[in-house]
DNA sequence: AGCGGGATTAGC
DNA sequence: CTAATCCCGCTT
């Protein structure tokens, strides 16, 4: 039973970079839940970026800044942080840490495994896939709409992790070179390779 | 009130 | 490379 490895809310009471770097080849559980029933859906998570908070000028809370909108990363842990980007795509992150401590992880792509049509190379792709909304923002994700799961079968492809800077952050100075954003290099899923140098660097090893 | 821009995506 | 599209955060 998949609710039986349901992630605790200890799991989400770290530091964003290590949730980040854990949640990769974690499943990700969308339910539906319909008059005629439940609608499963399920995606390996492939990539993922952590948000540091007050000092990580690319994060939202960069700053301590607390408005309507970065609220829920103010929180407790454990709960989905949802924004609207560019007017036009939503982006799902989960809050990590503690009250008072905004930091989130932001998921940006999925491998199908149940459940998934369409595709789900990105994070406005994956919201779009899963029925995520700013209505969702707030969710704990401990309920039963969505959740994380450790995989059912450990014995599934392990994970390759590679790290990178994270994507679209360029006007965050030297915090845009951070690695901090995680990949399965197990995975065709991911929405953008690693950098060539990053590569390299790891083959070079 | 008004204004500038964005943790993206698709299309030329 | 650029348009799309709109909420939000900050300035007047």
């Amino acid at each position: 039973m998949v609710s039986r490895r349901k992630l605790p809310r200890s799991f989400y009471s770290r530091d964003a970079i290590t949730v980040a770097r854990e949640l990769v080849g974690m499943h990700l559980v969308r339910v539906l839940h319909t008059p005629s029933g439940a609608v499963r859906q399920v995606g390996r998570i492939v990539e993922t970026e952590a948000y540091m908070g007050p000092e990580d000028l690319a994060a939202h809370s960069a700053g301590g800044r607390r408005t309507p909108r970065t609220e829920t990363m103010f929180g407790p842990p454990g709960h989905a942080y949802v924004y609207l980007i560019y007017g036009m795509h939503f982006c799902l992150n989960v809050v990590t840490a503690a009250r008072e401590v905004p930091q989130a992880v932001l998921l940006r792509a999925l491998e199908p495994v149940a459940g998934i049509e369409t595709r789900t190379q990105g994070p406005g792709l994956l919201c779009r896939a899963l029925g995520i909304d700013r209505s969702h923002d707030g969710l704990d994700l401990l309920g039963s709409e969505i959740f994380i799961a450790r995989p059912a079968h450990p014995s599934e492809r392990p994970v390759r992790l590679g790290a990178g800077p994270r994507i679209g952050v360029d006007y965050a100075g030297i915090w845009a070179k951070k690695p901090w954003r995680f990949v399965d290099r197990s995975s065709s899923f991911i929405s953008r390779p690693l950098p060539s140098s990053v590569v390299r660097k790891r083959l070079a090893r």
